[in-house]
DNA sequence: TTCTCTTACTTAACGCTGTTAACTTTTCAG
DNA sequence: CTGAAAAGTTAACAGCGTTAAGTAAGAGAA
C-alpha cells in the first residue's frame, strides 16, 4: 500500500507506444503463422505482450483489424524485398526480370511465415488500405516485361498476357510446392 | 392430430441417418464457403439442419473433423470431374492433356465453392484419409505427359519436370485470378 | 406382450472466445 | 499545479466448442 509502483512499471507514454503496438503485431504474426486465425486469440496475444486483452483495442479495432494489419505488413515487406532486388538491375534487361522472379521465390521460402500470411490468411477486406501494393509482384513483373519489349529483348506482344503467363508459372510453382509439398525435396534450384 | 407426431417426426432409424449426415455436410460446406472456418459454428449448422448442436457429435468427431470431411468431399468431387473429362480422350494424345487442363480450370470456376474449400480451407491433417486423391490433378497430368512422351507427341524428357511446369501454369493462373481477381474480366478463354 | 439393446437425439454445464463499458493510472503540455 | 489525453485496468456479456448424462424410439428376442 505504498504510493507508486503497485504491480508493474507502466510508464509508457508517447515514446513507448509504438513499441507496444509493434510487439502486438509481431506476436500476432507468430501466432497467425503457427496455427491460423483460430489460434490467434486476443487474450493469448495480450498475455505474451504483458498487457490485458482489452488494451489491444486501444491500438486496433478488433481481431479482424489486427489480422488485417499483420497481412498489410507482410505485403509491404514483400514489396520492399522485390523492389530492392531489381533496383540494381538495368531496365529493360532479361536479368531484371529474372531477378524479380528469383526474389519472389526466395522471399517465399526465406520468409515463409509472411508469405503464408499473405496468401493463406489474406483478409478479404484489404481494399480499405490505400497505396497497399497488393499485386506488387505482378505489377513489377508487368513493368519489367514492358521494358523488355521496348528494349527488343522480347518480341512485341501484349505485356499483360506475357506477364500473366510468367507470373502464373512462378506463383503456381511456389504455392504448389508450399501447399502440397510435391516432392518434399529441396524447394527450388 | 391423429396418433403419432408429437413435436416433430423424429422417426429416424437406420434409414434416415445418412440423410441427416449429408445435410450437415452440405450446410457446413455452404457456411464454410460463405465465410470461412470462422463463420462455421456447430450451433449454426445444427440450427439450419434442425437438430441440437451436440447431435453433430454423433456423426463427426468435432468441428475440425467436420471441416476435414467437407474438404475431403471437395477433393473427391474434383477427382471424379477430372477423370470423367479425360476418359473419352485417347491415351497419349495432346487432346487428353488439354482436356485435363481445361477441366481443372472449368471446375475451379463452375464449382468455385468447392475449389476454394479445397485450396483455401484445406485442412493440414488430411493425411489420415486413405486413398484420398489429394494431388489428383497433378497426378493425372503426370500420367498424361508420360503417355505423350511414349507416343512421341513430346520430345523425351523428365515427365515430372514437364508436369510440374505445366501444372504450375494452370494452378497459378486459376489461383491468381481467383485470389487477386487480376483483371476482373471474364475468367478464361 | 415385455424386456433389452442400440440409435438418434436432448438439455445442462464447463471453460474459453471477442467485445463493451466503465474505471483507474500515468504522462505530458500549458 | 492542473487538466486533458493516453495507456491500461477489471467486470461482464453473449456466443463458441465440447463433455457428460439423460431420454425417446425403433428392432430383435423371450
Amino acid at each position: 500500500m505504498s504510493s507508486t509502483k503497485h504491480k508493474r512499471q507502466r510508464r509508457n507514454h508517447r515514446g513507448k507506444t509504438a513499441n507496444t503496438k509493434t510487439r502486438i503485431l509481431e506476436i500476432a504474426r507468430d501466432l497467425l503463422v503457427a496455427g491460423g486465425i483460430q489460434s490467434l486469440s486476443m487474450r493469448a496475444v495480450a498475455a505474451k505482450v504483458g498487457i490485458s486483452a482489452t488494451a489491444i483495442y486501444h491500438y486496433f479495432d478488433g481481431k479482424q483489424d489486427l489480422v488485417d494489419r499483420v497481412v498489410e505488413l507482410g505485403i509491404r515487406r514483400l514489396h520492399e524485398y522485390l523492389q530492392q532486388a531489381i533496383t540494381s538491375q538495368p531496365a529493360g534487361s532479361l536479368e531484371k526480370l529474372l531477378a524479380l522472379a528469383e526474389a519472389y521465390i526466395r522471399f517465399a521460402y526465406e520468409n515463409q511465415q509472411y508469405f503464408q500470411v499473405i496468401y493463406r490468411i489474406r483478409s478479404d477486406a484489404l481494399g480499405r488500405f490505400e497505396n497497399l501494393p497488393v499485386h506488387s509482384g505482378y505489377d513489377l513483373m508487368r513493368q519489367c516485361v514492358g521494358e523488355c519489349i521496348e528494349n527488343g529483348v522480347f518480341r512485341s506482344g501484349d505485356p499483360a498476357v506475357i506477364s500473366t503467363y510468367l507470373w502464373s508459372i512462378i506463383h503456381g510453382l511456389v504455392t504448389l510446392t508450399m501447399t502440397c509439398s510435391l516432392h518434399g525435396g529441396e524447394p527450388y534450384g
